[in-house]
DNA sequence: GTGAAAGCGCTAACAC
DNA sequence: GTGTTAGCGCTTTCAC
C-alpha cells in the first residue's frame, strides 16, 4: 500500500498540513516537530505524489523536448546532455519527434499541456508559427535550442554559425586556397549565417564571391550532397578546397570526390561542421568545425528550469561559440 | 482560463458524472445526450485533465523508456521508434539516460514511479537486479528491449543473436573462408549468443574452432577493437575474414587492418553486426548483420501496451530475425 | 506553531 | 439514463 501524506502526519502525530509545510518548507514549524517529521518520512522513505500536488497547481517537473528526429545524431546528442542535466535539477524528459510536421508538433504540444508539463524545449526544427506564437503569447516557459526566431521574444541556445562559417572558411584560407567552394543546407538560418560568415571571411581576404561556388541544397542527405558536389567539381570551376555546411554534406561531397578520383586532401580540402562521430570514421577524417552541443544542452536546461522556477520573466539569447577540429581532410594548397 | 469537466457539464445542462461517462464511454447514456455532450466538448475543445483522472487510479498514458546511453545510435534509433509508435497509441515517453549505473537506474525508477508512469521498456543494459526483481514482483508493467533475463518471468523483445552469428559466419564461409575470427564484446548475453551461432556455424561446416581466433572486449570501443585486431592479425594464425560482433568493433577491426597495410576486401574480409549508418560512411563499406530495429522498438511498445490496458497477465518473449546486408567489405577468398 | 476545512478536476458507487 | 455523494492525495487559507 503506498504511503501518503496522512500516514506520516499519524505517525507524528500532527496533522497532515504540518506535515506538508515541512514538506515544502513553508509556513512557522517548530524545529523539533519538524525534525521529527523529517525522520519519519525518511524512515518510510516516504514519497509525496507528484500528480496530487501537481493538482494543485505546483510542478509536474517534467519537460518536453520536442526534435524533428531521435535517431539524428545531433539531436540525440542534444535529448542526452538536456536529459542529464535535467535529471540533476530534478526534471524529467519527455521525447517526442515531429519529423518536422506541424500537425504532429501541435499535436505533441497540445497532449503535453494536458498532461501539465511545466515546459518545453524545441530543437532545430519548428514549423507550426501559430502554435509556437501562442505559447510565447501565453508565457509558457519555452527555450529554443539550436533554432533561432529572431522576431520572436523568446529565449534560444544556439551556436554560432556565422562565426562558425567564418573560421571554417579562414582555417581553408590559411592553408593557401582561394577557391573555396560551399555546400549549404536551403532555407535554414544556419545555413544562411554559416554562408555568410563564408561570405565575410573571403571578403576580408580580399577574395571576391563566386557565386557559382556557393552551391545550396534542400534535402541534407549524404546523397543528395555528392550529386550536388559532382556537379560543382565537374564544372569549368573546380575548386581547390569545399566547406560542407554540415558533416553530412562534407561527406556527401567526400564521396563526390572519391568517385571521381580526385584526392584528398592532396587535390581537394574538405571541411565539416558539427564534428559529429562520424568524422572520425570516414577516410580520410574529417576536419570539421565543433559547436559544443554538450553545453548548449545544459544550458538549453538551465535557462528553462530557471523560467519555470523563478517565474523570472528573463528571456535570454545565448550564442555560443565554435571550435575549429582540424584533422586529416583539409591540407595545404597543393600548387602544381 | 482552464475548462473543466463541470463547465462542460453546465453547458450541456447535465452533471459532471454524464459528461465523464460519455468521455470514458461507461454506463448507459442515451444517444442524445452523448451526442450533445460530444458536440460541446468538440466546440469547447474541451481536454480532459489528464492529472486529475490520474490521481483517481487512471492511467497517465506515459511511460518511461530507460537506456545506457540516448547519443548511441542504436539507443537513439530504438528511443526513436518507441516513441513513434507510443504516439500512435496515446502513451508519450520520458527518456531516462542511466549510463549502466545501478544508482541512476533506481532513482530514476522510483521518481518515474512516483510520477505514476504506467510502465517501462528497460533497453539493452540494466545492472540493478534488486530493482528489476521487485519491479516484476509487483507485476509493474515492464518490457526489456534487446536485453535478456532468461530467468526472470519478464517479457522480452530482441533479435536473434545466435541466428545473427551464424549467418554472419555462414556468409564468410559461403566465400570460401576457412580461418575466420570473431570479435565479441565481452560478459553480455548477446555476445555470447553471436560467439555461439559462429561456432555452430564453423562446426556444420565441419571446421574445428580455434579459441585463439575468439577475441572478447570488455571496452566496445574503436579504439578498444583496433588495438585487439592489429594483435590478432599480427598473431601468426591471421584470420582471412573477421567476424565483427557488432559494427563498433568491425569498424576497429577495419582501421586496424588499413593501419597494417592488409587490404579489405582482397586480404581481409570484415562483417560487422547491427548495420548502424556507420556501414555506409567507412571504406569500403560495411557488410553486416541488420536486426530489425524499427520492428523491435514497435513490438515492445505493443507489448507494453497491452500489459498496461488490458492488465492481461500474459508475458511474451519475441525474438526477431536478423538480416545480411553485403556491402563492400568480405569477398571471396583470395588464394594466392 | 498548528490544524480544520475546503477544494484542485476527475471518477465510481449507488441511488433514483 | 442520470445525478448525488464521496474521495483520490495534496496544498492553502484562515482560525485558533
Amino acid at each position: 500500500m503506498k504511503l501518503t501524506i496522512h500516514d506520516i502526519a499519524k505517525e507524528a502525530g500532527v496533522s497532515a498540513t504540518t506535515v506538508s509545510k515541512v514538506i515544502n518548507n513553508k509556513g512557522r514549524i517548530s524545529e523539533k516537530t519538524k525534525n521529527k517529521i523529517m525522520q519519519i518520512i525518511e524512515e518510510f522513505q516516504y514519497q509525496p505524489n507528484v500528480l496530487a500536488s501537481a493538482l494543485k497547481g505546483k510542478s509536474t517537473y517534467t519537460i518536453a523536448l520536442l526534435i524533428p528526429d531521435a535517431a539524428n545524431p545531433i539531436y540525440a546528442q542534444y535529448l542526452k546532455h538536456i536529459e542529464e542535466y535535467g535529471q540533476e535539477l530534478g526534471f524529467s524528459v519527455v521525447m517526442c519527434s515531429t519529423g518536422g510536421d506541424p500537425k504532429k508538433e501541435a499535436k505533441h504540444i497540445t497532449l503535453l499541456r494536458q498532461k501539465h508539463v511545466d515546459g518545453f524545449i524545441i530543437a532545430s526544427i519548428f514549423k507550426n508559427e501559430p502554435v509556437l506564437k501562442q505559447l510565447i503569447e501565453e508565457e509558457f516557459p519555452i527555450v529554443l535550442i539550436s533554432l533561432q526566431r529572431p522576431e520572436l521574444p523568446v529565449g534560444s541556445v544556439t551556436g554560432d554559425d556565422y562565426l562558425g562559417g567564418y573560421i571554417a572558411t579562414e582555417h581553408l584560407l590559411s592553408l593557401g586556397h582561394r577557391k573555396i567552394g560551399i555546400i549549404a543546407e536551403e532555407a535554414t538560418i544556419s545555413g544562411t549565417e554559416r554562408i555568410k560568415g563564408y561570405k565575410k571571411a573571403l571578403e576580408n581576404a580580399g577574395i571576391k564571391v563566386d557565386e557559382n561556388l556557393v552551391i545550396t541544397i534542400n534535402e541534407p542527405t549524404i546523397e543528395g550532397a555528392e550529386v550536388k558536389a559532382k556537379e560543382l567539381l565537374n564544372s569549368g570551376q573546380r575548386p581547390t578546397a569545399i566547406f560542407g555546411c554540415n558533416d553530412i554534406l562534407a561527406i556527401g561531397t567526400m564521396l563526390a570526390a572519391k568517385g571521381l578520383g580526385i584526392g584528398i586532401p592532396d587535390e581537394l580540402s574538405i571541411i565539416g561542421f558539427d564534428n559529429t562521430v562520424m568524422c572520425k570514421i570516414v577516410e580520410p577524417q574529417l576536419s570539421s568545425v565543433a559547436i559544443p552541443i554538450h553545453e548548449m544542452g545544459k544550458q538549453a536546461m538551465e535557462l528553462l528550469a530557471q523560467r519555470i522556477q523563478k517565474k523570472d520573466n528573463m528571456k535570454q539569447r545565448i550564442s555560443l561559440l565554435p571550435e575549429l577540429v582540424i584533422r586529416q581532410s583539409t591540407a595545404e594548397l597543393n600548387e602544381k
